[in-house]
Order: structure tokens, then sequence, then C-alpha cells
DNA sequence: TATTATTTTGTAAGCGCTTACATTTTGCAA
DNA sequence: TTGCAAAATGTAAGCGCTTACAAAATAATA
């Protein structure tokens, strides 16, 4: 591969001039620009990225932790956040922590050791001490879908007391008294902040928590099933079951299912997240959409403008407020 | 950040050293490689990758193109390889192609740009000869669900057309007779291979193929509506629909809900791909098994054993075997 | 103990760039 | 023309590592 050298050589101009037409900031006659074009041209000339970076302590790089490559959820934030970050000239290196604490530090100390400009951080299993020492020191970083106290100016969240909120509320506005839930495990802030969304739907509505039962799953499938079957059988009057995400959602259309309750004459399902396959169900989910999107764009601008100094169009936000999508798994209540 | 020059002065060893302990292919005394050590530790000494690659010549990372950073199938792929990798001390950079000539020519300049040590491509808009081109140049590449004629020793395929046999063999199997077919796009050799498949299943059992409607859809959920659509319009006999992937497989589940004919009970449904959500969909789908994780792993292995000298402990294969997965939307024929 | 083979450590030259600073060239006014 | 400021280009010192080669320390042998 031609190096910098061979070019210099071959335009018949110096190293720093090479340098200077790539990076066009300082200025070049144009008839010396375009022999070192030519040049370039005639070379195949790739400048490597590696040299630049050591030479300039830039990397223009962004590292990226999620939990897992694969899923919906994170499938939508790393399509964002490449997306917006490639349109700047770019790009993000994406690591897996796969909700492990050593895993996620491993992966993090892997992003730094790579220089990363800065961090974007979905992580789940650190502790809130380690994120601000991390963001306290030499690398800019953003915290996604976690409020950090201290430094909630990193911190990009939804509001999830109000998705649970919404949830309950629209079920309770479908004229349902008897309303099941199944949470997310609680030693979670998300699902605890849900969990006191509904609480506060039914409390306005003058509906007494004893009289809706809960039920504790682990935001995946099989626990949404379990946990239908379960809160049918303890409850005969059921009419609605509002499930923290959109997997035990579907874990519950197909309880449901299996057990002949219809989904929605005789059952309600609601999810939480909106993720890609709630579209897939049927009947098609009523869920509240979290705008993970959102958030991820709304983090690379912060980045974006932080770091590199690129204006950013919207103004920077830190709460995203999430909304009801209704769809045909919500219905009146049978006896309303 | 501490360099490795602070690392030598603390632990009053030279440069050398330290890199030896670091790297651990050189001897190093024992009682000095615990200075070095104990400096490394007080200083909270991370070496700088950047500057390893740069001097080694080595990045430890390899490239992965995919066509986008969202939907299950890239999920699994993007973290099967990042796996693999992982587990041998590597790490993975992924882009996206979008499916666009020009952005997937960008994304391998991007990792070229990055010295990965080699890269593993799912390109679906570049053209042979171009990927011909990058396998012959100095980067190893290994090709993932696309057979390029020349380069079969570094491509890692499915046999479609076995798969769309067995498609179709299944359906013939519940004693289905009047069979429709949504394909992919045609200019795509998948598609067609799967279709031919497809042909020789009905050919072995003396179907005509002008009894057998065909629909060109794209590979997306609409086109699978439309074609079923279509096809229930034009066929009036037909008992069972295959498609040529899950997503289209769903949208022809959503056509025949709303056309009134369930499924399947009167009309059979088959996909390709098996991706995540096929479990979601009801009844759960039918579907041929796309081995892409299996692809994935043995892409990294292959790279790991030829980059890096890491035995695979399996041997390399290079054509994967579809399965079928047998789930509820395929049912006995109704006249049969 | 002297000599030699072996192991351990140090020296210094890169890797391919960027960039502060020095030097040369150019343009323009006097 | 000459002189000078501004623009264009060149020089060379790093960025933080690796690694050939040289030198020193240690172990083995006579």
């Amino acid at each position: 591969m031609a190096t910098i050298y061979e070019v210099s050589e071959a335009a018949g101009v110096s190293l720093a001039t090479v340098s200077r037409v790539m990076n066009g900031n300082a200025k070049v006659s144009e008839r010396t620009r375009q022999k070192v074009l030519d040049a370039m041209e005639s070379l195949g000339y790739q400048p490597n990225a590696i040299a630049q970076s050591l030479a300039s302590n830039r990397t223009n790089s962004i590292g990226l932790l999620v939990s897992e490559l694969h899923g919906s959820y994170f499938g939508d934030l790393m399509s964002t956040v490449e997306q917006v970050l490639k349109n700047n000239g770019k790009h993000v290196i994406i690591t897996a922590g796969h909700v492990d604490e050593k895993s996620e530090l491993e992966a993090i100390d892997f992003l730094k050791s790579r220089r990363c400009d800065a961090l974007i951080v979905h992580a789940e299993a650190v502790s809130d001490d380690y994120l601000k020492a991390l963001a306290q020191s030499e690398v800019p970083v953003a915290v996604i879908n976690r409020q950090v106290t201290g430094i909630e100016s990193r911190c990009f969240v939804v509001d999830n007391e109000k998705g649970g909120y919404i949830a309950t509320k629209a079920v309770l506005d479908q004229g349902h008294k008897q309303i099941g839930y199944i949470s997310g495990p609680l030693l979670k802030k998300d699902a605890r902040d849900r969990l006191a969304g509904h609480f506060r739907a039914l409390a306005e509505n003058g509906i007494e928590r004893a009289q809706s039962p809960i039920y504790e799953g682990d935001y995946h499938e099989l626990s949404g099933q379990n946990g239908c079957l379960t809160l049918l059988k303890e409850t005969p009057g059921l009419t609605a079951v509002i499930c923290a995400n959109d997997e035990m959602a579907s874990g519950a259309m197909t309880a449901a299912r299996e057990a002949g309750v219809s989904v929605p004459q005789n059952l309600s399902v609601v999810g939480f997240d909106n993720v890609l396959f709630s579209r897939y169900l049927f009947p098609k989910l009523t869920t509240v959409e979290n705008p993970i999107s959102a958030m991820g764009e709304m983090a690379a601008n912060w980045i974006l403008q932080e770091v590199y100094n690129v204006k950013s169009k919207q103004p920077i936000e830190h709460l995203f407020v999430p909304e009801l999508v209704a769809r045909a798994s919500l219905g009146r209540a049978p006896d309303a």
C-alpha cells in the first residue's frame, strides 16, 4: 500500500504538503493541490487511518456499547447512531456487554484502548459510581437509557414512569377495571419506574392496588407467558394485562391463546417498547413507543457538538417522552 | 494517560522490556516482569492500541460489512461473529452497506483504511468482479452468503436451491397440489436458486409449472401481502403459499387473515430464513432455517486460522445445508 | 578462575502520519 | 526596480509503540 511518502515523491512536494491537501485545513495552491491529487489517484493511495490517529490524537471513531448485537431494540439504536455519525464523517465501533459487569467493563476498556474520541454506552451491569468516574475521565461519555445522579447532563433517558402511566391510562380509558401487570425485574430502575406509573394511573382512577395483581417477570417472553397464565388463574375477572415490555406481551398473548382466551375480545394486552416485531404479532400489539432511536440520535448529536464542534440542528434534550401506539390488542372492556 | 515511557521509568527498565512483558512473546526474568507489572498497575497503564497497531502492523480487528445494523438476520450474524472473535482476543468493526453499491464500496474502503487484519463481507450491491479483486488484494476476505466464481474458497454460502426444494417438498408431503410461490427479486441469485429448488420439487412430484403460480416479490413484507392477495385471487383452488423469506411470509399471513382465509386450515404458509420473529407470528411459521449464524461462525474461524494461525476445532466448510423448521403454519391440504 | 554459551536487557530505528516553525516564493506598493 | 507582507512550501520533531540488533548479565563448562 502506498504511503504518504510515495505520494510526496511522485508529486514532487513535501510530506507536509500532501498532508495539507488531504486534510484541507491549510492553504495549498491550486496547482500543487492538483499535482498531489493526481499522484494519489495514480498510486491508489489510501491514507492510513491508524497513523493519522496516532499523529493527530483523533480517531474519528465513537465507541458504542450495547447489551446485545441482536434484537430490535439495539438494532434500532445501532442503526440510528451509525447513520447520524456516518453523515458527519465519523464512525462507530460497536461492542456488546451482555448485561454482565465484567464484560461491560472489558468492553469499555477496549473502546478506551482504541482511543475512541467519545463513548455512547448502554450499560446495565456496571455501577452508577463507575459511570460517574468514567464521565469524569478524559473521554466524553453519553449514557443511554439510564439516569445517573450527578451526570444528568450526559444521560439520555425516556420517562419510564410516564410510559407506565400512559399504558395503564389507555387501558383504563377502555373501561377496564381488573387489570393485571407483568413487570420487569424490579431491581432494574426502568422496571420500577414503569410500575410506579402504572400505580399512579390506577390511583388516579380510584382503583385499589389490591385489586390489581402484579407478576414480576424478567423481560423475556417466557416470563410473560407464565405471568399471564398465573394472573388469569388467580384473578378470574381479569380483562386486561399490561406488560412492561413487548417480549413479555408476546408471551402473554401466547398464554392467552393457549388458554382459549381471545385477544382482545376477552383479554386486552398492552406492551412497552414498540420493537419491530410488535407489528408482526397477531393481533398487532398496542404498546408504548420507547424512543430509543431518538435517544441514540440525540446522544450522537450531543457528541458531535461536544467533541467535534458540529452544531446540532435540534436543541439537545435529555428526557424523552414516550407515546402510546394504539393497535389491535387493546379493546374495550367486555363488561364496560 | 500513562504511556509505556512512564511505565519503563517507574519500573526502572527500558521501553523494550515493558513491551516484552506486555506481549509476553520474548523472555523476561520473573523479577523484572513483576516490577513492570507493578508499575503498570500503579500507573493505571493501558496500552494505546493505535500505537501498537501502527508499530506492529496488526490491528487485531476484523471488519464486518453487513447490509443493515438492524433486523434479526444481521443481528444474528453480528452477534455470532463478535462472539467467536472476541473469544480469541480479536474485535470487530461493523459497518453497514445498506444494499447500495456506493455505500458498500465506501464501507469497505473505510474498513481497509482502518487497517483491519481481515474482512467479513455480506455485500449485496457490489459486483462479483470487485469482490474477486478485493479477495486478490492484501487483506484476507471472507464472503458471506454469496457464491463468487473464482474465489469459492472464501465464500460461505447456504444451499439455497436445496432450501427451496425442502420447503416445497414439505408442502407437497402434506398433500398440497395447488401451490403458489412468492419469490424474492429474481435478479438476486439467492432468489433464483430458491425458486429453482421449488421447481425441482414440483417436477419430482409431477406437478406442472403452469399449475403453480409465481409472484415476484422484493423480500419485504408488503410484497408478501400483495403477492398472497394476487395469488389467492388468480388461483381459486390454492391451498398453500411458499415465500422466499419470512418477512414476505408474514405479509402473506396478514393478507390471508384480511381475506378471511384461515391459516393453516384453508391456506398453509411457509417461509424461509427462520428469523427471530417467525416464532412470534401466529400461527407460528413453518420455515427453512437459514444457518446464518453457522456461516458467520465458520467465516470467523476461517479468518482465525488463516490470519492468526489459530487452529479451528471444526473443519472449515463452505456450503451450508438448510433444514426445515416445522411449526404451525403448514397443515395438511384440506382436500387431501 | 577463565572462557564460552545462554539468557536477559538496552539502544535505536522505524511504523505513516500531523503540525509547529522556518524558509522560500509570490504579489503588490512604493 | 526594491522592499515587505502574505501566501505557499519545506524541515523536522514527535505521536506511543515494536523489534532487529547490540550489549550486558548470568550460567555452564573446562
